[in-house]
DNA sequence: CTGAAAGCGCTAACAG
DNA sequence: CTGTTAGCGCTTTCAG
C-alpha cells in the first residue's frame, strides 16, 4: 500500500510536506513543490489512508446518516429512499464518505458515531423529544431532518408542513367540500404530522367551518393500510367527501381501495396527498398532492452540515416551501354530499 | 474518550486482555476476567475506536456498497433503493458499518475502498465487463449483484432473469397473444436485460411462433419514458397486443400512457412488468409482473460477502428464483388482433 | 493465561 | 518554507 512516505521519497521531500499538500496548506509548501507532489500522487493513484487520517487528526471525512426508528418498518419509506439517495450523491460529490446506520434508539448509536470520529451526522426520523437528548449525547455537528424541536441548539432542515396542510385544506374547501377528513398515523406528537394537521385545521377554521366538519382518521403510512381504509370508507354512507392524507402512499392506497369498491374519485370522494412522490403520477387519476422537494431538502441538509463542519456559516434555508400539485383527484363534492 | 486502557485500568488487567475480550479470543482470557471486563465495557458504554481498529488490524468492520453508474440517473431506481435499504439493515444487524459510495467509474474508487481497509464490498449496477477489471483492481472480497460475468473469480448474487423472461413470454402466449413486444433499455450487452430478452424469446420460439412475432422497443427505465412510449403505441394501428417491459416503472408508464390515450388495458393491450415493486399494486388495473425478491437478494449478497470475509464457506444461493405475479394487466388479445 | 514493546499511516507541534 | 519528533487507539508479536 502506498503511503505518504512513498510519495515523499519519490518527490524528495518529507512526509509532512506531502501531508500539507494533501490538506491544502498552501502557505507551507512552495507552489512548484506542491505541484510536483500532486503530480506524483495523481500518477500513482494515491489515496490517503482513511483510518490513519481519522485516527491522527481531527477530521475523518465521514458523514453519518442516522436513520431512526426504521427497523420496524415493513418497507422502506419512499421519501427516505429519495432523501438518502440524494444525500449520498452530495456527500460523495463533496469528497466525503457516507456511513449509513439505522437504529431504533438513536441515542445508543451516539457512541458508535463518536468512535468513528465522524465529522457530523444527518438525523432522519427522530421525534422532537429525541433530538435534544441525542444532541447532548454526541459532541458532533448534527443536522436534524423534519424535526420540530424548538431548542436553539438544534440545527434542522425541513419543509413548511403547516403551509402544506393549509394548502391542502384550502384546495379542498375551495372545491366545495365541507365534510373533510385528515388521514394520518397519529398527529398528537409534536412534529411534522402535527404541523400538517394544524395547517389543515387552520384552513378549515379560516373558512368558517365548524370543528365537526373535520374528522381525524388514523392510518399507518403504508399502501395496504390505505387500501383497507379506502374499502372501509366505501361502505360508510356518512363518509367525508374531501380527504387529506399526510403521505402519498396512504392517498394512493385510499384511491385504490375506493376505486376497487366502486367509489368514484374525484366524483364521489376527493383525495389529496403529501410529498409528490413519483408514484403520485403513476396512478389514474393522477394524485393531487402537496409537493415537497426532497432532493432540495437533502441538499440543504448536506450543505448545512458541511457548513458547520467547515466553519463556514453558510446558512441555507432551514425550512423549504411546499406547493400544490394540482392533478386529478380533487373535484367538487357530489351533489348529494 | 474512553479507551481500552481505561477499561483495562478499571478491571485491573492489561489493555491486551481487554482487546482479547473484545475480539472473543476466549482461549486467552479466563472466563471470570472476561466477564468482568465485559461488564465494565457495558456499563461505560464503551465502543472500540473504529479508525484505530482499522489502522492497526486487518479488519475494519466496514462493508462498502458501491453503486455504479448512478450519477446520470434522473431519479433513484426503486429496485436499488429497496436493495440498499435491506443491505443496510443486514449489515447493521451484523454489527458492521455500511459505507455507501456511488461512482460512474467503479474502478476509480477501488483505491478509496482499499484506503479505508474496507472488509469487503457489494457492487451494484456494473456491466459484465467491468466486473473483472474491478475485481482485479481491488484486493478485497467482492460480491456483484445482477452481474453475468462468467469469470470463475467473480462472486455474484442475482436472480433467474432468463426464467423471468420465459415466464412473461409463456404467460402472454398462453393468453393468446401473437404480436409481442419487449420493451427495454437495450438488450445487446450481456447482462440482466439480455437474459430476460433471451428467456422471452425462448418462450416465443418454443411456442412455434416466428421471429417476426416479436418486436424490440427501446425505452429508458423511467416512468416518463414509458408514458411517452405508451402514447406513441396508442396511435399505432399495428401495435403489439402483448408487451413485456423489463422493469415495472416502464410498464407502469406504458399503462398510464395507454390509458390516457384511450387504449384499454388489458382489453386492447396486455402488459407485463418485471420486479414486482410495491408500485405494481398502486395502479389500476394492478400490474401483472415477474416477481423477484429484492430483500432476499440483498440478504444473499450480505450473507455471501460476510461468509467470504469470515472464512465461512456458507454458500448462499447465487441465483434466486422468480415467479409470476398474476394481476390485472394481462388478458386475451382483442378479437381483431 | 497475561503483560510489554512495537508499529499501522497519518497529523500536530515544534524546530530549523 | 521544510524536516523531525511524538502519538492517535488499537492489534500484533514476543516473553513471561
Amino acid at each position: 500500500m502506498t503511503t505518504i512516505r512513498d510519495i515523499a521519497a519519490e518527490a524528495g521531500v518529507s512526509a509532512q510536506t506531502v501531508s500539507n499538500v494533501i490538506n491544502g496548506r498552501t502557505s507551507r509548501v512552495s507552489a512548484p513543490t506542491a505541484e510536483r507532489v500532486r503530480a506524483i500522487m495523481q500518477r500513482r493513484g494515491f489515496v490517503p489512508n482513511g483510518p490513519a487520517t481519522a485516527l491522527s487528526g481531527s477530521r475523518s471525512n465521514i458523514i453519518a446518516l442516522l436513520h431512526a426508528g426504521k427497523t420496524g418498518r415493513r418497507q422502506p419509506s419512499p421519501h427516505d429512499s429519495i432523501f438518502v439517495d440524494e444525500v449520498e450523491r452530495r456527500v460523495t460529490a463533496a469528497g466525503r464518505y457516507l456511513m449509513i446506520r439505522s437504529a431504533d434508539d438513536v441515542v445508543l448509536t451516539a457512541a458508535e458515531l463518536r468512535s468513528w470520529r465522524v465529522d457530523g451526522a444527518i438525523i432522519l426520523g427522530t421525534f422532537t423529544s429525541e433530538a435534544d437528548e441525542l444532541q447532548a449525547a454526541v459532541g458532533l455537528p448534527l443536522v436534524f431532518v423534519d424535526n420540530y424541536s424548538t431548542s436553539p441548539s438544534i440545527r434542522g432542515v425541513g419543509i413548511d408542513d403547516f403551509a402544506g396542510g393549509q394548502l391542502a385544506g384550502r384546495h379542498l374547501i375551495a372545491a366545495g367540500h365541507r365534510r373533510l377528513a385528515l388521514v394520518a398515523p397519529g398527529v398528537d406528537q409534536p412534529g411534522v404530522l402535527h404541523q400538517r394537521y394544524a395547517g389543515f385545521r387552520a384552513a378549515v377554521t379560516a373558512a368558517g367551518l365548524g370543528a365537526d366538519s373535520l374528522t381525524l382518521v388514523d392510518c399507518e403510512p403504508f399502501f395496504d393500510d390505505g387500501v383497507a381504509l379506502g374499502r372501509t370508507l366505501a361502505g360508510d354512507a356518512d363518509r367525508p367527501t374531501g380527504i387529506f392524507a399526510t403521505a402519498d402512499v396512504i392517498a394512493i392506497g385510499l384511491l385504490k381501495g375506493l376505486l376497487e369498491s366502486g367509489v368514484m374519485v374525484p366524483g364521489e370522494v376527493s383525495l389529496i396527498g403529501f410529498d409528490d412522490l413519483p408514484e403520485a403520477r403513476y396512478v389514474t387519476p393522477s394524485l393531487t398532492t402537496v409537493r415537497q422537494d426532497i432532493p432540495a431538502k437533502a441538499d440543504a441538509a448536506v450543505r448545512t452540515l458541511l457548513g458547520v463542519i467547515d466553519g463556514d456559516a453558510a446558512a441555507s434555508p432551514a425550512r423549504l416551501d411546499v406547493e400544490l400539485a394540482v392533478r386529478g383527484t380533487v373535484g367538487p363534492p357530489p351533489a348529494n354530499g
